[in-house]
DNA sequence: AATTAATTTGACTATCATTGTCAAATGAAA
DNA sequence: TTTCATTTGACAATGATAGTCAAATTAATT
């Protein structure tokens, strides 16, 4: 699972690989060229539609992609916070609490 | 650390612990006493301005209710998420590299 | 039980972040 | 040097978040 690629990066690799223009995918995912050339260099997030979409159209695993993008979001909610490696582990602490006990709800 | 509390619990308990009233409180952080009452019972998200004048006012250590605050806005980010367990794993590998090869940047 | 004080609810507004368009500027290839 | 692809930045549209206010409810006092 490689850590070091920002989800941008992955996308534009991959659509280079295929051949594909910005113009073209941003086509099929109905947005601005300008949009998808923002997000393939992280200047902008993509939306979860986009992000699978995007696995579709790249014949990328759409879990993976996924994971990396969610992976993303999380660490942008703390990416200035002193305390955001305390808070993850303590939210990873949370969520097995709770899969555990997520009898009703 | 207790983890099964949410933020806004721990700030109704401690709140009435000290015998302070809603108004009082609310009036401190200059906001609206409905809000306080909505942010105790987990109806809206405190900010973290907020956070941190209600850890002075009730006596409580900054430190330790951001780091609450913080991880309950990351599992909000992926309370909706198959793959959120998968993301937070992931984030936190992301985050330890970060901090390692942190020499610039 | 009646009154008063505290909290909750919900409708509404204001503010701010996000997502998008568009057109012009830049860069790369032919 | 023209053409095509990408990037940049100003702006608009949308959506989420944070707030006010007044009325309704609940809890305490007398």
């Amino acid at each position: 699972m490689k850590m070091d690629k920002s989800t941008g990066e992955i996308l534009r690799e991959n659509r280079e690989k295929k051949g594909l223009l910005l113009r073209q995918v941003a086509a099929k995912l109905d947005i601005d060229t300008a949009i998808l050339s923002k997000i393939e260099r992280s200047e902008r997030k993509a939306t979860k539609e986009q992000i699978i979409k995007l696995a579709q159209i790249l014949d990328l695993k759409e879990e993976d992609l996924l994971v990396q993008y969610l992976s993303e979001k999380i660490l942008y909610e703390i990416k200035d916070e002193e305390l955001g490696q305390k808070a993850l582990k303590v939210a990873e602490q949370k969520m097995k609490y709770m899969n555990k006990n997520n009898s009703n709800d």
